[in-house]
DNA sequence: GATGAATGAGTTTTCATTCAT
DNA sequence: CATGAATGAAAACTCATTCAT
């Protein structure tokens, strides 16, 4: 009744195919409501294929979160490794990264979903948290040190709570998930308010005369 | 063919137990793993009853959502139509208000829940948007721009974008939903330094000389 | 949520209301799906109250199938012992009352329910056997015994099946109840033309030379 | 999250067994009160095969209405369309066949299925009336003007109403499911009381001396 | 490896029946 | 007598998972 390919088809993307499959399934229904036939069918294989490459429901809901957002961390520490000048730039660079490679992205859907299901996945959770927003988190704050360091920023707080540098763009994220077809969200220009704000908070006082 | 038990009177406040039981397990199990018979179990009364309220789980979980942010957001909306003084202390307040009583309190997990489940639920993201972000997204604006217009706020692009004002706080109460286990936030200090980032990136340019 | 009467109402015909609800009710959903709510709904009264007159449902169905057939059985043997006249006139009367009051009332409905429910009900079966269906058969047998008699019918094997000389009544009525929007049927000159044919082949033959 | 079984090839005439499985449940509870499970035990499948060919419970009992009953109309249509000879005999051998392969076969339960439950079926109904009932009774038609104009048949009305000829056959059917243990219904007699009556019905008269 | 027919546990929803008022 | 809120058994239907081919 349905139409896969016969022959055999490259099995080296395999795993990809179906998580990307998986990606777009659970994105639309979330992890309950999608069904695993409807993966497969996305992916152009067979329901009893996707158990060949992952135990359970749940294991490939984990791979899907797992799978897509450490490569972008990756990038965002990349950045911060080979930087050379004021942390005011770096930090500008590293949102500037985070809106366009997940905030922008398919990615803000893991978000959601990692906000949605999480509670539901104790061990995706202390994964994502250590791997995830953990090293998100202390990139930041290296970055705001710096600054201090600099004399760029003043002594500030968000070195201990790096989430409030963070927190519009996640808030972003998720907005356009939901609101979007009552409020669309120009997102170039609110990172550029956010900036504008946040690099403002952060600054050093122009005290001088 | 059954063996019922009983015609008890009518509880008054028997909706309000449903709704209370109901967010407790939404709130722990997410809507789809969320079993009626749960909901029921909590508000110590039978399955068949919650359907005397509510015609369906959708419905039940519209509901929930409904029915405890609304008057929060009155009480926000109340603190500015009453407020005589600086934006900045209104600004503070209204936060102090959000942190309080929905990010610190358990209405953080309606937050949540709305995340996590509405895009499958297309009328309550409108009602949502209409009645809770949008008038929360107003008031804010409003906050802002009795600030410039006082002079305490430099013209700003946080006018345009409000979500910026707020997304810190959003993302404080997911985080404790989450990562609670793993990295606890104290959210007093937290706020602290939310606000202190933000008063200032609103802040006239004390330039003076 | 409804609206009954609060006051107390001519309690008298009470139970001949529920009835009266009742086989509308039945007729329109049949057993199973009609719901005790529907009958009392179109009663004017409470669900409890139907069972204060009715033990069960199944009990209420006996009792709708039960009540409203009986009395016109009787009209049918009244005429029969009060005729005076030819056999073929009173079979002709017979019939006619037949449709009249079963075939092309609403009675035809407890003649839909008896079929379809029938077997659910084995006690209710009996009841009808022996007070309806055996009554209408012996009445039948008895005119075509008189006929025979009086030389205006002969012998023939109606006597042994009067279900033959009813059988197109019967499937009259049915065929209202479930054709009549794809192919309407014309009772008054369907019942002229059961006659013409039944009446002939009961006939003596004219032989007459 | 269950614990399963087995995934057996596609057995051949799966569908097959399932309707007979259907029709000996919707025969002996009727559509309302059979269960699915019950079809399934008899059809030593388990319930969420049934579902694998028939999309609802409605669909598996229009399904077993559909299945059975059309090749028998064929049959009566075919005999009428080979038939050489007297109209008489036609008829004689039309009723012949309703009474052996409907009336005195399990498909009379399909007879009373319809009766019982087409109100709540329309399409099934309309199917029935153009697919069955209509051809019936056009078979019966063009067999009375055969007669008719061969001068075996007087004109007479049972032209514009078959019913009158078929209903007897249908009301034995249905008598045979309700009271035959209360009086039990010599069928080939009985249909030869039939033949008896309805042919000297339709007969032109012998008024030749 | 890949398939997809088969399984059956699990969940929502309905509704006959009860009984405190 | 009458009410109708409450109960909970029952059943349709879904879908993750298995396994013979």
């Amino acid at each position: 009744m349905s139409t896969p390919r016969r022959g055999r088809p490259a099995k080296a993307g395999r795993q990809e195919d179906i998580l990307e499959a998986a990606l777009e399934a659970f994105s639309r229904t979330g992890f309950a409501a999608t069904r695993i036939d409807d993966v497969a069918r996305r992916a152009g294989i067979s329901k009893g294929t996707i158990y060949l490459y992952f135990p359970s429901k749940e294991a490939l809901f984990e791979g899907v979160v797992r799978h897509f957002m450490v490569p972008k961390l990756d990038r965002v520490d990349e950045l911060r490794a080979g930087h050379i000048g004021s942390a005011d730039d770096l930090l500008r660079m590293q949102l500037a990264t985070v809106y366009r490679e997940i905030v922008g992205s398919r990615l803000r859907e893991i978000l959601r979903l990692l906000l949605a299901e999480g509670p539901r996945f104790p061990e995706l959770l202390a994964f994502y948290h250590a791997e995830v927003v953990d090293r998100a988190m202390a990139g930041l704050r290296a970055t705001i040190e710096l600054g201090i360091a600099q004399g760029v920023f003043r002594p500030n707080s968000a070195r201990d709570f790096p989430q409030v540098v963070m927190g519009p763009a996640i808030l972003a994220g998720v907005w356009t998930l939901l609101f979007d077809s009552f409020a669309p969200l120009d997102l170039d220009a609110y990172a550029e308010a956010h900036l504008d704000i946040l690099l403002r908070g952060l600054a050093k006082d122009r005290t001088g005369c």
